[in-house]
DNA sequence: ACAATTTTTTAGTCTTGTCTAAATTTTATT
DNA sequence: AATAAAATTTAGACAAGACTAAAAAATTGT
């Protein structure tokens, strides 16, 4: 049984080390989590002593299998419980990650278990994000940036990298929600910007915006 | 913003002392939480600093106005929980409990309020506990002891006094849930068992449970 | 290769919530 | 009223998780 903290260490080293594919370092895990190193070095030898992290003196910590399983299960409630937020209790997309950041050390198989069958088994959350299965593991999708779209192609916005509040908010007010369909009119050389056609009208989106939306070219 | 240690007191003291109107002694808190006597003190200071409880030295514990709506704004939560996880999710009134518990701290005033909405407004939980509304209030109702039952009157179970798992399974075994019917055909004065009709078929059963089982006369 | 800078670890402290053992106060009994 | 018993508080310690300041190791720049 792991503690909340340890729960949000192993999510933060899930999420920065590719799935616990690769070794995090001390600075960059106390930056995501707002914490400082100290603290960080402490719990990565905790984490280490139960065997969910692999640590060596200097080098940062990466998840061992048993950790990643469980950095896993804690995305995936984080996930599901945002699909039910949204869904069934009238939560925007900008309104939900602080309360899945509490709902999702709740303890109980039964409970998330019910909860996917209950949401009829999503596959992705209302960012576009994959929610890992029981076993952890996740189907990668094809998604690409919106940046790498050339002109006059077609797609459909299936994702955000960006999930702030502010970005989420400013996708609403552009009437950009996942499975939009976008037609790239036109890229600016000068400062990467670019134009696109959004339910029928232009629209001009900086770098930042398309830096920031995964979409799935039509065809 | 009141700790998981803190809120877990004053929904004790809640408890204890009949929705906070009477003091409760240090000892009581104690047993009910499972914790010592003096883990209780070094609390209950805080919580009267916090101006959550009344406390004098050797007199125990009262909730002060403040802490009786906190305080009933955890059971509102843990009740609402306990609806959605028997209605929604196909737990049994005997399995919500440990995860109600955990569900009862997540801090959402949107959360809670929408949920009582997907949920249509419950008045009461699966152990037909009342739930206090927004405001802490909650209406109480006419229920009575089976005990207290006479012979040859007709009453409807509306309430568990117990509501362990293993009171809750003896009750699955003999096919007692809220809204069923009784008839009680006979009392024993010796030890005041009962034997009642249920579904039509007679049921003995002993003061132990009848003492723990609410019921509501018909008329 | 060596100095300067950055990253990481260590040492020591703090807060929250818990515990045991001892002291104190209250309550019950004679 | 005095004493015994029970309840409550105090004192001191501990674990988890955080922090600051200082030391040590790794990296970078010349
Ligand atoms: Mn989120
Ligand atoms: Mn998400
Ligand atoms: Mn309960
Ligand atoms: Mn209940």
């Amino acid at each position: 049984m792991l503690s909340l903290a340890e729960e949000n260490y192993l999510k933060a080293i899930y999420h920065l080390g590719k799935f616990g594919t690769i070794s995090v370092s001390t600075n960059a895990i106390a930056d995501k989590m707002a914490t400082k190193a100290s603290s960080v070095t402490d719990m990565i030898k905790k984490l280490a002593e139960k065997e969910l992290v692999v640590y060596k003196k200097y080098q940062g910590a990466k998840l061992t299998e048993n950790g990643r399983k469980l950095a896993a299960s804690v995305v995936r409630k984080h996930r599901l419980w945002e699909v039910f937020l949204v869904e069934h209790l009238n939560f925007s997309w900008d309104e939900v990650h602080e309360v899945a950041e509490q709902l999702e050390h709740i303890q109980s198989e039964k409970l998330i278990n019910q909860l996917d069958a209950f949401l009829e088994f999503p596959t992705h959350d209302p960012h576009g994000d994959p929610i890992p299965d029981k076993n952890g593991q996740i189907k990668k999708t094809d998604k690409v940036l919106l940046a790498q779209v050339k002109e006059h192609e077609h797609c459909m916005c299936v994702g955000v990298k960006d999930s702030s509040k502010e970005f989420l908010k400013y996708l609403d007010k552009h009437q950009i929600a996942l499975g939009t369909q976008f037609k790239v009119l036109s890229k600016e050389a000068f400062d990467e910007s670019m134009i696109l056609e959004v339910h029928n009208k232009p629209l001009s989106i900086s770098k930042v915006v398309s830096n920031n939306l995964f979409v799935k070219s039509n065809q």
